[in-house]
DNA sequence: GAATTCCCGACTAAATTAGTCAAGTATGAA
DNA sequence: TTCATACTTGACTAATTTAGTCGGGAATTC
């Protein structure tokens, strides 16, 4: 149960951004620099990232990439998800009929994972990039 | 962020044992049966549980696995740590002096992704086996 | 027009996962 | 005794995922 590096990659550059970065652009290598992640690797995430609307760009000189929504507004949760690092706990929720719905004594074990993902997936929303930068988490 | 086979398994496998096993022995094979589990996998996980202290072997005709403690008395967290399925949401923590402590700004996520660990930790340390056959989780 | 920066797809080495397989040891029942 | 059952243990492996790299292109500004 390991968080990888391109959901903590992607936060980490999104709070950078959202913290040096007051409504001009911010360039991918200078959060790379700052955060000493490798840029190319960035590129990659902050492609989806635009595309799912976290983040616009201007290209060119003195070009780069800036927060397209409040951070106030931006849910950690949301970052993973769009990321593609889901939260995932179960693997019987296919939402097909079939399989377990933790109904059965095989299946015990449902509601376990489910109640944590679901308590996962509430901490993680209920804190914005805004609360990161200003240190309150708790 | 996802749950591997391993502590799905082992947790499986347990609750199957505290829920149908009543004192006796219970065979590797019925468990693998019942809850559709390769039982070479599971043969691998049980050597851990018994080194460490979760489950007691009986050997031979009419053997298996009974619990070596009660089942009130095994936290989830505590099986997950035993078969090597750490909750590991940060990689700065090797405990060393040097390395990011959350103290400044190139850090600021380590305190989200420690909180995050701690939620999942305090959640499935707050659940026993025996929550798990009776359907007390929430 | 040159420097800078984003854009995008293809590729890959290394690690991890999720097991299998084979050979043994101990025990109880017939 | 002998046989079947069941735990014990280590070695091995195919497939997937992770964590990136690499190369070329397109837009923008100085």
């Amino acid at each position: 149960m390991k968080l990888g590096t391109k959901g903590r990659y992607a936060v980490m550059a999104l709070v950078d951004l959202a913290y040096y970065g007051q409504g001009k652009p911010l360039a991918l290598t200078e959060i790379a620099q700052r955060q000493s992640l490798p840029i190319s690797y960035l590129e990659q995430l902050f492609l989806k990232l635009r595309q799912k609307g976290f983040v616009a760009s201007t290209r060119g000189h003195l070009g780069g990439y800036t927060l397209a929504r409040e951070a106030e507004a931006i849910r950690i949760s949301e970052i993973l998800e769009a990321i593609g690092e889901p939260i995932e706990t179960t693997r019987c929720d296919k939402s097909s009929s079939t399989g377990c719905l933790g109904t059965n004594a095989k299946c015990l074990t449902h509601t376990l994972w489910a109640g944590l993902g679901a308590q996962m997936h509430q901490y993680l929303h209920g804190i914005s990039l805004a609360d990161v930068c200003e240190r309150r988490v708790v």
